[in-house]
DNA sequence: CATGAATGAGTGTTCATTCAT
DNA sequence: GATGAATGAACACTCATTCAT
């Protein structure tokens, strides 16, 4: 079915657009990988840009749905943030090549980065939304939740990517905790 | 004297590469702002990663002169440390056109990349000492300091980034002081 | 049966060939407007000349059927040259897009088009040869009838398409007309 | 210097264009005909449309030119015609590759053929503007000039062509007069 | 020092054609 | 008979880099 055959080109895509970047991707490598000829890739794709936003829509949903799975409100914030964050944090950390993504292809003005950023912003907005309830019950600290929830999101990405180039980093899951905890340090309220 | 030259070019580099990004900056654009002839940047640079490894070793070294200057080492490395993250905030928030470079052209492969990578590591590691200075004296929490100084940096730039987008965002200032305090209240100890 | 197919085929085909020259045309295009798949066109034809020379077939063929019935031989050369050439003028003004296959298709080396050209040149002969016939009974001037049977053609083809770029033209039924007496004014001897 | 270049560019262009068509042309073989890497000519043109634009204009604007030095108007409106048919005739068929641009790249609805089509435009209503000069003194029929000069236009375009075709064809210079003669007796009043 | 014309390798995209079903 | 997914050759266009002046 053409189900496989857009799934060998995704798998080849992830690859290739995480290697190197979205500008330095080329069609022919990822073609190659995927094991079909360039012309297919384009009777799926409109082009690039149609290319890798798909693939980015495909993670951000897995990325969502986990996030989702684990943080479900209950009735303590606290606790549903930290799940949320942890949840995230491993599925970047098993999914380094997106968070180089998720860093590296958001912040221009081309369109599909654009469209990536509000993608993004979904994202972001649900931890923010986790805040803003914690905060009606003063589980949180009382400062603006858009901007704290970006710094959550910063911590979670940037931590992903760089441990990769830490010396000694501690295993994944320790990591996950690790940025888990201090994240929900930073948004308690003073005791 | 060719002083003048050089900082045109800077300049005009500066805007484009953060505008499009390195792999679609074009010199064209760059001498075209500079106002100087094509010829002319090649005759200042050997070429078109030398001349974005120059930049960014200039705004870094711009980066860790302001942080050195209000973080400089004191009795309390709480307030270090806060004076430290204060500083680098304002500073991205200031020159948010650095941030997307720090955060889109640190995680590829390529020989630029890898520099741009290790004097991010500089300032992740200045982050880190004076997190392991604060931690000796039991001012932080035990916990992997890397980790740690990894997760502070990703929330001052990807924070400084995500408030252009936020709608009502708080001030600079605001922001900055905001990011610090969170920060800090991660790394502090549970009381 | 599969002639309903072929015929499907011929109108789309007419269509975008004529909207976009043979070059520009998409057998996709093509396949859409008739309603089926691309394979049922290769099914139906060898490919995308034979497609094309078989559509200008059926229109060469229409044309001149068009031009015999009208042009029938009598004893007036003159009144029949001008009954040709005005049958001619309406077919082509009823049909520019044909018209424009007439002229731009029709000079290159392609051997479609030395096909398409070999089929232009009966319509040619055909004026020739009522001219020929006049010419034997001094009905008009005595020059080389290939040129002014050219002649003869590009006029009614070229009008046929230029007139439909000008501003307050006179209706299609008024220029065949005012063609043909122009047309017969050139051949007719200086009295 | 450029001004070289250029010429030697347009040189190849004309012939690759007149050979094949606008769209079969290939850049590449034109870059090898005149001898300049494919760089140069895109460094010089835009792209193929405005490369193709340029030289059209050029060769429409030595046509005019010609037309306009032996068609000067003088008190015989017949005769300026008669001169100006003349020379556009000669004039296209010294340049029957042009000639087929004319017939074959005016007709679509490409930017490029939009902007050629008025060019050609300004040729025709070029013969127009004689016929209505004549018109005034009673020298042609009194129809309408516009139709009147496309047909005058398609003839010699045509014939310029076709006689290519014709086997046995008289020289040029006798294919032009008779190109004249008869398209004079086509517009003069029935005497 | 500075210039800008010239280069050509590299790449995204198109589309006629094929063929297994 | 008919389909449409797959193919890959072909091509326009880009842009970092060079070098003669």
């Amino acid at each position: 079915m053409s189900r496989d055959r857009i799934l060998q080109i995704f798998d080849a895509a992830a690859e290739v657009f995480a290697e190197t970047g979205f500008d330095r991707a080329r069609i022919d490598d990822i073609a190659q990988r995927a094991g079909v000829a360039k012309g297919t890739i384009y009777y799926h794709f409109r082009g690039k840009d149609e290319l890798f936003s798909a693939l980015m829509t495909e993670f951000i949903r897995r990325l969502q749905e986990e996030c989702d799975r684990h943080g479900t409100p209950t009735d303590d914030p606290v606790e549903d943030l930290k799940r949320r964050v942890e949840a995230m944090a491993r599925f970047l950390l098993a999914n380094r090549r997106f968070a180089v993504m998720l860093l590296s292809e958001a912040w221009g003005s081309e369109r599909r980065q654009h469209a990536f950023r509000s993608q993004i912003r979904t994202i972001v907005r649900a931890i923010e939304e986790v805040l803003q309830r914690g905060l009606q019950v003063g589980a949180f600290k009382a400062w603006d939740a858009g901007v704290a929830a970006a710094g959550i999101f910063g911590s979670i990405t940037v931590t992903a990517l760089y441990t990769a180039l830490i010396d000694r980093a501690p295993d994944d899951d320790t990591v996950a905790r690790q940025i888990a905890e201090q994240v929900i340090g930073g948004v308690l309220p003073v005791r």
